[in-house]
DNA sequence: GATTAGTTTGACAACGTTGTCATTTTGACG
DNA sequence: CGTCAAAATGACAACGTTGTCAAACTAATC
């Protein structure tokens, strides 16, 4: 097209007539600007349409402008909401948004994460389990002084942003629905133990099942590993140890969709003959038959907010508030009576 | 940790003794470099643990060394499998990765595309389906001189990378896989007739339905549009169109998984009174029960392909060899008698 | 209105590469 | 052994920012 120069920050300071170090603060929202030059410097900008280089910037700042996040997660629904809230963060910003898978076979985590970082510059880093859960990544990314944020259930960190819900409270009020539906006989189905969230989610569980005066033995649990796989699993074993349940809770959709795949193959109804409730609000649970009742996390938000948090955090080198809690939500659709 | 300077190419060219011009050439692959002095400057670099500066390259060379997946694909296995195979390819090159959703609401997927690139730069492009179906797309990186790869099947274009699988051959080979086991009345579930990747799939189903004699009314067709729900709409269809089919082949996984639950809820077993067979291969297909037979095209070597190929064509300036066909599986599992 | 302590601004040197172009080395040939 | 073209090498100026530090303003105080 129109052979168009490349607009640097001097063509600014030109049209402006100020030095080109005033448009870079403008740029930076550094401080010690006087309102009214940074108004006509960003008026300039906006009429030429510059954009600030990103490799010079980095180059000369020794910042990389970029955020990864770290996991080892099998879930690319999960992921790419999470990715889809980074890059959203990241444009308002200019920064770049990275996710990086860390493969545990290369050694252990931290040793991936070593060969990552020893390749690309960082400048924040966003750990999910079980990737989080690991006090070797931990250490390692503090030991670099790197800020870093945390979505992920079970024991907060200090200086680190901690992202998460309230996996009890959403795990009891998930199964008080299922209470007050009218069922009296309820399963739980765990996911990994070594998750904190199944942890958390069965506490709720039992916490409901408590408070509702069932007696204890008109509830169980079984053991599943949030895999569709586990799900048919403990179906079976449901039908073997308490045929007469009527309330299933998953700890996760894929597990759900197990088991009413499981159901659905023995001849009961989904939701006549068994209720069924997930965790995560996949798009499994939106296209399943029946449409799974599910709990929703604000996964994206969630995501947005860290990377924000992040951005702060690289640009103040203080981290401030640092503990952030959001709301889930029911969505009720038809795997339930 | 320990204070450590950062490693320049000043650095390395003074220990080898050579200018840095030629640690520049090294590490670029330039030309005219003796052998002998390229392995020293490499072993010294070794030793040292040397790595260029990325945000140096980039300014300097004006390139951005980042290649961009540019998609509106809602199968987030599907994407990840391709930045997989991107992230594998960029890493030998020190090339980033980036993968983009081009949301149509914002006007087009033009108008989309226009957006990213005047906030970030990029030095190679790759498309797929959709928007590698979009002619103004395509117009527009053209006309901005972008080498770029189309994972695409359909009409392959001049003047790109076009990597794909042999679409009709392979939805042939898999109904011929049903017809070899003894069916005799057959459906296929197309998916969006606007993909290409289903028409051929569907012209492969016939041209078997053709070769093996089959009268073509033992053959119908249903229409779908890639989801579960899809699915078991087609299922019921089929029910009341043709009770009789005994073997069906979905244009993809989805639809397979959709059917299977569908036939489960009234019924019918898989594969006992009904064989499916998928397309794509996706983590449903295993972990379905019962597993599906489908047909596996290996997205993660073709997005390596297509990335190599594009930093290829990124630095020798012209576009060689175009066209990469590749080879499909199918993938025997419980779904089919 | 002189003094002082901020606050705002700017000149200029980094940052670590690659591009350009001049210089040196090599090797083939007469 | 001298000549010449080609190949290999190097010196130095970009590239477009930010960091540092000095200079110029401003406002508050006496």
């Amino acid at each position: 097209m129109s052979a168009k120069k490349n607009l640097t920050i001097e063509d600014i300071a030109e049209q402006a007539g100020v030095s080109i170090k005033t448009v870079s603060r403008v740029f930076n929202n550094a401080p010690n600007v006087r309102q009214q030059k940074r108004d006509l410097v960003l008026g300039v900008a906006r009429d030429l349409g510059y954009r600030p280089n990103i490799s010079a910037r980095q180059l000369a700042s020794k910042r990389s402008f970029v955020i990864s996040h770290f996991h080892d997660n099998p879930n690319t629904d999960y992921l790419s909401e999470i990715y889809d809230g980074m890059r959203q963060a990241c444009a308002d910003q200019g920064y770049y948004a990275v996710a990086e898978k860390l493969q545990p076979q290369s050694g252990s985590y931290r040793q991936a994460l070593i060969d990552y970082l020893t390749r690309y510059e960082v400048d924040g880093v966003i750990l999910s389990p079980p990737v989080s859960d690991d006090p070797e990544v931990v250490k390692e990314i503090e030991a670099r002084k790197l800020p870093f944020a945390l979505i992920s259930p079970g024991k907060k960190m200090q200086g680190a942003i901690n992202v998460f819900i309230d996996e009890k409270n959403a795990g009891r009020s998930i199964t008080d629905f299922l209470i007050e539906r009218g069922h009296k006989k309820l399963a739980f189905i765990s996911g990994l133990d070594t998750h904190a969230a199944s942890r958390e989610r069965e506490a709720g569980f039992w916490e409901a099942i408590k408070a509702s005066n069932l007696p204890e033995e008109q509830a169980l649990r079984l053991a599943g590993d949030f895999s569709m796989q586990s799900g048919f699993a403990a179906f079976d074993e449901l039908m073997k140890q308490a045929p007469d349940v009527t309330a299933v809770f998953a700890a996760n959709d894929e597990m759900a969709v197990g088991i009413i795949v499981a159901a659905l193959r023995i001849g009961k109804r989904v939701p006549q003959d068994l209720s069924v409730v997930g965790f995560d609000d996949s798009p499994f649970a939106k296209s399943m038959w029946p449409t799974i009742t599910s709990l929703a996390q604000p996964v994206d938000e969630m995501a947005r907010t860290s990377t924000r948090k992040l951005i702060d955090w690289v640009h103040s080198e203080v981290l401030e508030e640092s503990h952030f809690e959001f709301e889930t939500e029911i969505i009720i659709r038809d795997s339930c009576k």
